[in-house]
DNA sequence: CAATTAATTGACGTTAACGTAAACGTTAAC
DNA sequence: GTTAACGTTTACGTTAACGTCAATTAATTG
């Protein structure tokens, strides 16, 4: 189907379950650039890894443009010193969101361990009542 | 200033950085139902700590409709038997997210290691590129 | 007691992230 | 050759989660 390693829009959209609307809206803010075989558009690899981390991010999140702000972080175009200082300050900052998500969400996991057992106790009580019922 | 354990919309803006529009918001939508004081609201420390269990579920990225979810999981009002079950479902779809999340937040960290080890590579090759141009 | 200061209600505004619909072009198959 | 199936553009609609502003009331303080 797509010859050279390229996907079409709706392959992708298929495999990563989204409409192909959520991925031209992705290129109108410039999120991707795919290029074009006349009208149609063709991504390549490469564009199909930075859907895939802008999906990561937004299961965890953040907005579209936090995910390009990661996504930025990967490529090499920060030459000079200023920026690669601020992208140090940037990847320090990130981390300490995702640290502070880590433990909020393992607060979470914590909470559900709680109402489970405290499920399966109702349900374990319930259940001797009607066998109790039953004799 | 709250006299019996009871505090006022500032102070709980106060303590979690957020605009008393914002908990005034929560209320409007049936999160929270603060006591009143004539006109004036008065939140109890249950109150407070739902406020709380919002806030954490927003930083993972909960929409407030699934705050509300996860928080209903915490009080007894499920007495019957299919609701349990149905608990008992939710809290293991639930976990399954959560446990999503993290993958992906590692997988982030790894990424902002990899970026961090670049950033630093470049900076000390340029400082010794610098320190030669100095000589 | 006059003047801030804090709180409330109501209404409208805003941004992000798409959804939906209309109207059109392209190609493959029958 | 026309009917599907797929893709494109343009444009307006929608929902969530608040922000902002205006008018009003209540409480406090110099």
């Amino acid at each position: 189907m797509s010859d050279k390693g390229f996907h079409t829009i709706s392959e992708l959209a298929k495999e990563f379950d989204v409409t192909t609307r959520t991925i031209r809206f992705y290129e109108e803010k410039g999120l991707i650039q795919p290029r074009r075989d006349g009208q149609k558009r063709l991504y390549t690899p490469a564009d199909r890894v930075r859907i895939k981390l802008i999906l990561r991010g937004k299961r965890i999140g953040l907005t579209l443009a936090e995910c390009v702000e990661v996504i930025d972080m990967y490529d090499p175009d920060h030459n000079n010193l200023e920026q690669l200082h601020s992208l140090i300050d940037k990847v320090a900052q990130r981390r300490a969101l995702l640290i502070q998500q880590k433990k909020d969400i393992d607060d979470m996991l914590a909470g559900l361990d709680e109402v489970q057992t405290l499920c399966e106790q109702a349900l374990a009580r319930s259940g001797s009542a009607s066998r109790n019922s039953v004799n």
